[in-house]
DNA sequence: TTAGAATCGTGAAATGTTACACAATTATAT
DNA sequence: ATATAATTGTGTAACATTTCACGATTCTAA
């Protein structure tokens, strides 16, 4: 059981969270099972039992899981426990709908900083945070002890921005730059580019 | 060679064609290998002769790849030699940031209707295009004969909205809501919730 | 003209992931 | 008290994906 855990079966975890946490608050359930839970998702029942048993016991025979009990494992092994800051660096549009997103704060992030090279955005509010300059990121980052980063930069300056933000100690970044970037191997990289998702999909278009 | 094509080779091709396309437009490259892409994309240089070989063969022993040959293959294959016509639904600060986004335009795609529901936003010009009213949304699409669709709306409105465009003929949507949709089979759905990728990192957080 | 290096496409092996199916347990109803 | 239905956790089988490794081809340089 203290074998490595393939990040597959990670990148589940977080979507049985956000499923349970609908369940319990939109719906007023309080258990539930891998079979009700499956069908939600589109996801075998079998798969979310064998997920899940990675990491321990949590369900019972006949009755299933309790909803409140499972979400609490689940947060405990992704670690979301704590609340983590995260710096977003630049300040286009994208910057903005992040900053202004309302979905962080109950889910284990919060916006701690915004940063922009453009002098004219620079000291500008967004949504109680003021954009900062880019010349600030690493003090910044050092001294509120930043993990997470999330870059919306164009593609010409996000390699040189990851290793700015790696070198004061993020390791777990969340691109938006429409390009593959280069990090060591202990830091996480996750890449979120619509025209590749467009893309993937115009496949099966006709 | 007729076979169904894996998803998670498709999957790959948009990669492809992006880090082909910046060694063409970027660097001036003619010429590329497996090796130099793999090598630029931290993917095997065998797992992309694989995928390729799916298709066709692309290349040259000896030589290579021809990028321009590749590229106008990849096209191809993913149907991406004509424009598709997109609709956002939601005109919030993400419905912005998509529809000033520049990078759609020469991969495939063009932005052609926003819609909102909220009285103060419709009418409102965005970067071109004039936010319409969602009652609009069933006549507009099937004018315009639209086929891929952008959600970025509240998880609340998602599934009845999902809904509205499959039935007015849409088969691709990309959803930026917090929630898993139910679609036919014959409709293709990519997720988009940096939540959760931002929750699949922090396993890796210390 | 020949040797050597680079590279492709691909069958087979290795590895990884999902689905099946069942013993064990729990709850419910009679 | 017992039968029935629901459900878990898991070993094993089935299936999917990746990697290996090699014959064939091409280019370059002596």
């Amino acid at each position: 059981m203290t074998t490595e855990i393939p990040e597959i079966v990670i990148g589940r975890l977080p979507v049985y969270l956000r499923e349970l946490t609908r369940l319990a608050e939109e719906e007023g359930k309080i258990n539930t099972s891998s079979h009700e839970l499956g069908k939600r998702l589109g996801i075998s029942s079998a798969q979310i039992r064998k997920d899940l048993s990675h990491f321990g016991e949590f369900g019972k025979q006949g009755t299933g899981y309790h909803i409140n009990y499972l979400l609490e494992q689940l947060r405990d092994i992704l670690h979301l426990t704590r609340e983590w800051d995260v710096a977003v660096v630049g300040a286009g549009f994208l910057g903005h709908a992040l900053a202004h997103y309302k979905g962080f704060s109950h889910r284990g992030f919060r916006i701690a900083c915004v940063f922009d090279s453009d002098p004219n955005k620079i000291g500008e509010i967004m949504d109680g945070l003021t954009v900062q300059s880019i010349t600030e990121l690493e003090s910044t980052i050092k001294e509120k002890n930043i993990k997470v980063a999330i870059l919306v930069i164009p593609a010409s300056v996000a390699q040189d921005m990851t290793d700015r933000l790696v070198d004061a100690g993020v390791t777990a970044v969340l691109s938006y730059a429409p390009i593959n970037l280069s990090v060591p191997d202990y830091v996480k990289v996750s890449y979120s580019d619509p025209v590749i998702q467009l893309q993937q999909m115009a496949y099966y278009l006709r």
